[in-house]
DNA sequence: ACCAAGAGCAATTGACTTCC
DNA sequence: GGAAGTCAATTGCTCTTGGT
């Protein structure tokens, strides 16, 4: 079966009830969130947010992070989520006369103030997520626009993330990749990350690394998976998905020609 | 929990083309 | 002429299934 892609709604409510919920995922657009119940723990592969029940939340697009969702004792995790895709930003700035000054600060998430126009924001989205409720596309672009005016009132400084539609720079490829080799993404995706087309990537990483990014990606990945176990006494199962291995099996597997044993005999 | 084997597919390679 | 992109053949990784 052929998979299709399909394009989110803007505005999302998401609810688990699973106690815990943890994995990585590429923030593909910006989003407005609320914590409406449980926290989360996000990492960014060098700084790590927290967030909790009530919290207003700004995540920067394009980037890589893995994230921890706890729900409160007994209940379960609720976010209400608005994301700006690129193609509304690019509308909205040329229509309201919005730019970035191309001075952002680095960070994933930004906790933003639990200012009365976000909470009345939020309570007045509450009729468009019923689940009976028909979703009119131009009443919710509507309502994305209006979200993005009460941010842009409330936090101006975020004007210079949500404007910049500059594709990432070509960055320190050395230092991205030993930052962020744990990232279970494919090579097109840290190619773009880096700045680069995918043969430029390539050629950029032999220059670097003398191996090709998924040879270099696994060794990388084992060497910490060495260390984690033989100086810190984690157990296989605690560590193979964390560094990036999908499964147990081709971990054990992969480590075992490596290192000449399995990763249970270190 | 750990390991093995095979099918399917993503990554790599190297030759070739295009762009500046 | 060199840097960057495309393409197709090949390699080798990931996922699944199943055994111990």
């Amino acid at each position: 079966m052929k998979k299709v892609k399909s394009s989110l709604p803007p505005i999302v409510h998401a609810c688990y009830f699973s106690s815990s919920n943890r994995g990585e995922q590429f923030i593909a657009a910006h989003t407005f969130s609320f914590q409406e119940s449980g926290s989360m723990t996000v990492y960014d592969g060098s700084k790590k947010y927290y967030f909790e029940e009530g919290d207003f939340r700004f995540s920067v697009g394009k980037k890589l992070a893995k994230y921890e969702k706890k729900a409160p004792p007994g209940g379960a995790f609720k976010t209400l989520a608005i994301f700006f895709d690129e193609e509304m930003l690019r509308k909205f700035s040329a229509e309201y006369g919005y730019t970035s000054s191309g001075r952002a600060s680095g960070d994933t998430c930004i906790k933003l103030p639990a200012h009365k126009a976000y909470r009345d924001l939020i309570g007045s989205l509450v009729p468009y997520l019923q689940a009976d409720h028909e979703h009119d596309l131009k009443l919710l672009e509507l309502k994305v626009k209006e979200a993005l005016l009460i941010i842009l009132k409330v936090n101006p400084e975020l004007k210079d993330i949500l404007f910049d539609f500059s594709e990432p720079g070509k960055s320190d490829l050395e230092s991205f990749m030993q930052k962020n080799y744990h990232f279970k993404v494919d090579i097109g995706r840290f190619a773009f990350l880096t700045g680069r087309s995918i043969a430029t990537f390539k050629r950029d990483f032999k220059k670097i690394f003398d191996t090709s990014p998924g040879r270099w990606l696994v060794q990388r990945r084992l060497k910490q998976a060495y260390y984690l176990i033989k100086e810190e006494g984690k157990r296989p199962t605690e560590i193979y998905n964390d560094l990036g291995f999908e499964d147990l099996s081709h971990f054990t597997y992969a480590f075992r020609r490596a290192y000449g044993l399995p990763p249970s005999k270190v």
